[in-house]
DNA sequence: GGATTGGCGTACGGTACCGTATGGGGCTAG
DNA sequence: CTAGCCCCATACGGTACCGTACGCCAATCC
């Protein structure tokens, strides 16, 4: 009888440490993804680890193989299977990064797209992704009645703005941040 | 006889530390920035450094000091003294960062504003930088006839754009690109 | 119930740093 | 000539890691 329990959660698996060092990662960069510290965290030694990853790299492809499938996951469920919604997916698909809601998820985009920077793997992933969620975008402009390359110039500034607001420190620029954020919204999905 | 000239140029001083500190950021991000690699760099040992500053921390600070003061003096030469081109002006601000150009600038700009998402003192002269620079750009929104709110609301839209351009890898989501950028040059800029 | 295996602990050598203490060489002033 | 100061080298102790070798125990299989 094989078991298909979760054994006794004393024991830990791969997706374990995947999960753990995703939040370590957002937290503190790729340098701060240390081994030693994710089995600190984990209340066990580095044992463990190299019991389940060949070594630190193993541990970072894992990584960013996790991150890649859960973002096309994401943004497949965000816009597909909605017809005559077109517009509000879109809308929804800016809220999402507008800090304040989702900030861990922003923190894994950022260090993420830092370690890319210098990283051919990590580089290679983002594009990916980026490629992807551009293309999920585009259609759903082009339904909306758009031209094609209209539909990639609105995809274009769109991921560029949601993922710029998210690096810059602007809340106390003017009380009023909430309704340019809207203004700019409607600018890049519809007039 | 107070010599001015340039000493030896064997002799390395703060100004050179700082210089070769921000090379360094922009390349490796602030936990590659080591004292005893900047050192190895020069041809020196650590001794040399910590005559010249006191810690790590101090060359840290000395960093976004020196980052701040150059932005401010940048964004000071593209924004002012030149009636009548406010909108080449905004269309220049936004042509400095699409990468290719001044490639350099952009990796300085995006490790320090991950630097700011871990550290307070980085994070504040990024708010100081980012509030003036938008406040720059809001007065030639203002001077092409634009509200307040509008200008402002642009001026968001911009530097979130030019951000979050160069946190994106798009350069093969089409041969068209530079044509899409244009598109939305003039879509911040200008209608 | 002896042997095997999965999961982890222990211990070790090695590297890359930080910061300090201290010494020394070269230049300048008196 | 010598005293002093600027600038750097040397040497040291300490920390935080990586990866490996190996030992231990509990569960499982025949």
């Amino acid at each position: 009888m094989t078991a298909a329990k979760p054994r006794s959660r004393t024991q830990l698996d791969r997706k374990d440490w995947i999960e753990s060092a995703i939040d370590v990662l957002a937290a503190h960069g790729l340098d701060g993804l240390r081994v030693e510290v994710l089995a600190k965290n984990f209340g066990v030694t580095k044992g463990s680890f190299y019991w389940h990853f060949k070594d630190r790299q193993d541990l970072f492809s894992a990584v960013l193989q996790t991150w890649k499938d859960g973002r096309i996951r994401d943004i497949n469920k965000q816009t597909t299977g909605a017809p005559g919604k077109e517009r509000e997916q879109l809308h929804h698909v800016i809220e999402v990064y507008s800090a304040n809601r989702n900030r861990k998820g922003i923190s894994i985009e950022l260090a993420v797209r830092d370690w890319a920077r210098r990283d051919a793997q990590a580089a290679a992933v983002v594009e990916e992704v980026d490629t992807y969620r551009l293309e999920c975008t585009r259609k759903l402009f082009v339904t909306l009645g758009l031209s094609d390359d209209e539909a990639k110039s609105r995809s274009l500034l769109l991921y560029a703005y949601v993922f710029g607001q998210s690096l810059m420190a602007y809340d106390r620029y003017d009380p009023k941040v909430a309704d340019f954020r809207r203004w700019i919204a409607d600018r890049i999905v519809s007039d």
